[in-house]
DNA sequence: TTGACAGCAGAACGCTCGTTCTTTAGGATG
DNA sequence: CATCCTAAAGAACGAGCGTTCTGCTGTCAA
């Protein structure tokens, strides 16, 4: 799982970590940690945090500042796991944060939230009120799920190449292919999908 | 949705910011800032962060350091859907914002995230490699989406009652309908669902 | 053409931060 | 009972940090 587990104490003051990062968004100064950790001396605090490094918890920037690895979120829903012998390996499930955010967008910025209309995607099991999450680019790969412009209309499709013509592709039967007369506009490429139930 | 719009420059500063933040989960010293904002000087780099503190998107701890708001990580949600005309881009609409985690978890310590192994609910959209955010506990409704627990495995299914007996029903013909005798181990109800392309 | 302001650069400064080194207290080992 | 080792405390220090002030442009309105 990581390099080095934590020992006891050390999980502790992981723990307390964590909560405070959960809170505050933010790995605070050696001099704050002393209170969160409830030490007393700076030195010992990265001692701590050196330790936590070995381990995989941590890592600094290139400037020195500490900051939170993937590791640090990794939440311990294997255990409910495990009990009932789920067929998924743990392993591949450990790394991953449990903000869902963070999984979804590398770039904030240019990422989008587009709800998803019509059934014209079915077939990639994208349906009517689904939420697309779309990172904008103009900039495709033939294979990935675009969301275009036509006909001054967004539409979400897969892009693909017909005769050394871009084309659109649904994932319904019942729609027809889009072929775009011209030059085909990309707003953006399909990163992810959410769907709430109920 | 905030005490005051930042300005167009300012929302580019902001952007910059998020992006720093989402590969490095910390916001950086103001000489580091000047770098990412692309300044050269540290003041205007605190002019920019008091501007968007005012706007609500930065907080500052009791000890004085920088730390995302929830605003920050608010993401925009256009207005229309993918396929209704919309000629002026997403990013222009004044739509709504939401925070993903806020919007699929409402009990973060009964919900858990559990990948979807299988095709057995592919016609209801749910493909292998998803994500099922499921909430824990032992009683749904029929018709919910249930994560049971049938042979000491974990099995996605639609729950459903067939001559007054629970029965659990795949979304794929080429799976075969579960009845199971005696009880029906449910371990949460689906909630929500997760996919994350490439 | 003057002035006001927005947008930034640059310097100056005190204080805090991270780092390193030394010391200490208690437990385990032998 | 000597000696390790662990788990800290504490001091000392220089670099870097955030803050404040002043200066320098360009723009736009009067």
């Amino acid at each position: 799982m990581s390099d080095s587990d934590p020992s006891a104490r050390d999980a502790e003051y992981l723990a307390k970590l964590q909560d405070y990062y959960a809170s505050w968004k933010s790995i605070p100064s050696y001099a704050a940690l002393c209170e969160v950790f409830g030490i007393a001396s700076k030195s010992w605090v990265k001692a701590i945090l050196d330790r936590l490094e070995k381990a995989g918890f941590v890592e600094r920037t290139p400037d020195g500042m500490w900051i939170p690895s993937r590791q640090f979120f990794a939440r311990p829903f294997a255990e409910s796991a495990v009990q009932a012998g789920m067929p998924v390996a743990v392993s591949e499930t450990q790394g991953d944060y449990f903000v869902i955010d963070e999984m979804l967008i590398d770039k904030p910025s240019t990422t989008t939230m587009i709800p998803v209309k019509g059934d014209s995607m079915i077939d990639a099991g994208i349906r009517e009120g689904d939420i697309a999450v779309v990172e904008k680019r103009n900039l495709a790969n033939i294979g990935d799920i675009v969301v275009a412009i036509v006909d001054n209309e967004f539409t979400l499709k897969t892009l693909d190449k017909e005769r050394g013509q871009y084309i659109l592709r649904p994932a319904n039967p019942a729609f027809p292919v889009i072929r775009p007369q011209g030059t085909l506009e990309i707003f953006g490429v399909l990163v992810g999908l959410i769907r709430k139930y109920k």
